[in-house]
DNA sequence: AAAAGGTCCAACCGCGGCGAG
DNA sequence: ACTCGCCGCGGTTGGACCTTT
């Protein structure tokens, strides 16, 4: 059995309120991203650091876009899903402002169903979690790699081909399907 | 008007990878 | 080479809100 990651007793859940928001961006604003075990406790919060990451990245980021997808956005995750499978973190990337639990739920609750009614299995092209991190690896957040795609969907048949190349200095990477 | 069912989204959980020691 | 702790990820859940009956 691992470890919890922090102490639960004595920590709040669930809901945060307007003050422990306000305490948070507060101190990541004074000192901040990073050591996120540390910050709970340096910003004053009862929180578990990893409750302190997800609610800074998913809701309270200054950079973050809310509201609706645009097509243009919904075009673009249809195409990463389908070249990427179940990446959302890596889908998130390519569109500035959205979090990935944000395009994740966005899929679960409406892109889904858009495929489904048009007789395509949206799980079809899943990669399995096993290879996630030689892409994730390649990919760093401020050297976004260029993105190419090719995407076949006339009627609605599995004909992608996509390709990330990144021109860094790190390894290239490369990614067919 | 109210109960039941459905939808959506914020938040939690547990796992795997990586780096430090 | 190995262990341990941290971080980031994807999957799942709880509950607030909305729609239908």
């Amino acid at each position: 059995m691992r470890k919890p990651c922090c102490d639960k007793n004595g920590t709040n859940k669930g809901a945060w309120s307007k003050q422990e928001d306000q305490k948070l961006i507060d101190y990541i604003r004074k000192h901040g991203e990073g050591n996120w075990r540390f910050i709970p406790k340096a910003a004053g919060l009862l929180r578990c650091g990893k409750s302190c990451r997800l609610r800074w990245i998913n809701y309270l980021r200054p950079d973050l876009k809310r509201g609706n997808f645009g097509e243009d956005e919904e075009d673009l995750i249809f195409k990463l899903h389908h070249l990427l499978g179940n990446r959302w973190s890596l889908i998130a990337g390519r569109l500035p402002g959205r979090t990935d639990n944000e395009v994740k739920n966005y899929w679960n609750s409406h892109l889904k169903k858009k495929l489904i009614s048009k007789g395509i299995d949206p799980n079809k092209h899943r990669v399995a979690r096993r290879q996630r991190t030689s892409i994730v690896h390649a990919h760093q957040p401020s050297t976004l790699p260029d993105l190419n795609l090719t995407l076949g969907t006339s009627n609605g048949a599995a004909a992608a081909q996509g390709s990330i190349e990144a021109d860094h200095p790190s390894p290239t990477l490369r990614l067919f399907i």
